[in-house]
DNA sequence: GGTGAAATTTTAGGTGC
DNA sequence: GCACCTAAAATTTCACC
């Protein structure tokens, strides 16, 4: 899939603000509606585009703590690997779970109302896994920023 | 704010498609049109939504390299770590920056086409930002999984 | 890539419960 | 607070050039 300027503006508009009308995309990159709306199709198709979404003040919904949390299981096999990234995507304060390079196996990004929920969420939760060696929390304590748009 | 149960409804929904009309959200809640848009309105207004984004996918647009990078800086003043992080947010790569709590002074989330220009990326652009006393990289084997869904 | 028209959606106003 | 109705404005989407 190649990617044009017209195209490129048309990402970067989106990323930015999902809900622009298809005329004032169309406006901005200088196309009128209908190859505009064809282009902005395509790169849903081609899943460059993989879907809009809404996002949320965390603050807003009593969701003050941010934790990433590093985590070493207790047996390299793929079976426990595979328990484990089944298991830990059941639970809605892991926004996200990535395998990793270094001492540890997997870093998780975990969100929760407070310090001592985030504890609760750890040891009962989490805690629960049983392939778990140990887990070693980095708090967050300020986002300075936290981008929505991907480098093109 | 508080939110109903409607309202939760909602800001699910929206979470998961940002696109989807006022009619479709207000007939999964049991709601006509207006009193729907009128929620979703108000909770825009209270910024419980912050915005709508077009989420990308990053292997399309040739960016397979995902890293987290820890980051040290030399001297612990507030001019110091206000001008990291004023630079640090200039880098388009960087696609998060967090003050954390442990060894590190910051966590930052950068994407690159491979790992050569990621190698080169920390030498040139990071590497430029002179207050930087130490960087360690992890780098992202595999996304797991990522959620665009808060927990309500 | 563009035009024009149809279909759909958004948005607002008004009534009554 | 909501349902229901109406209707204008804006937007999406289509066949066709």
């Amino acid at each position: 899939m190649s990617l044009d300027k017209k195209d490129q503006q048309l990402l970067t508009l989106l990323q930015s603000n999902a809900r622009t009308s298809v005329s004032e995309l169309a406006t901005t990159v200088s196309l009128s509606d209908t190859p505009c709306l064809r282009r902005i199709k395509k790169l849903e198709a081609s899943k460059v585009i993989s879907g809009y979404h809404a996002a949320l003040n965390p603050r807003a919904l009593g969701l003050n703590v941010l934790v990433y949390a590093f985590v070493r299981l207790s047996q390299n096999s793929v079976s426990a690997a595979n328990m484990f990234e089944e298991q830990v995507e059941k639970l809605n304060h892991v926004l996200e779970c990535s395998v990793i390079s270094g001492s540890y196996d997997y870093l998780l990004k975990i969100i929760a109302a407070d310090l001592e929920s985030y504890e609760s969420f750890v040891k009962h939760k989490l805690g629960s896994i049983n392939c778990i060696a140990n887990i070693e929390s980095t708090v967050v304590l300020k986002q300075t920023f936290s981008k929505k748009q991907l480098p093109l």
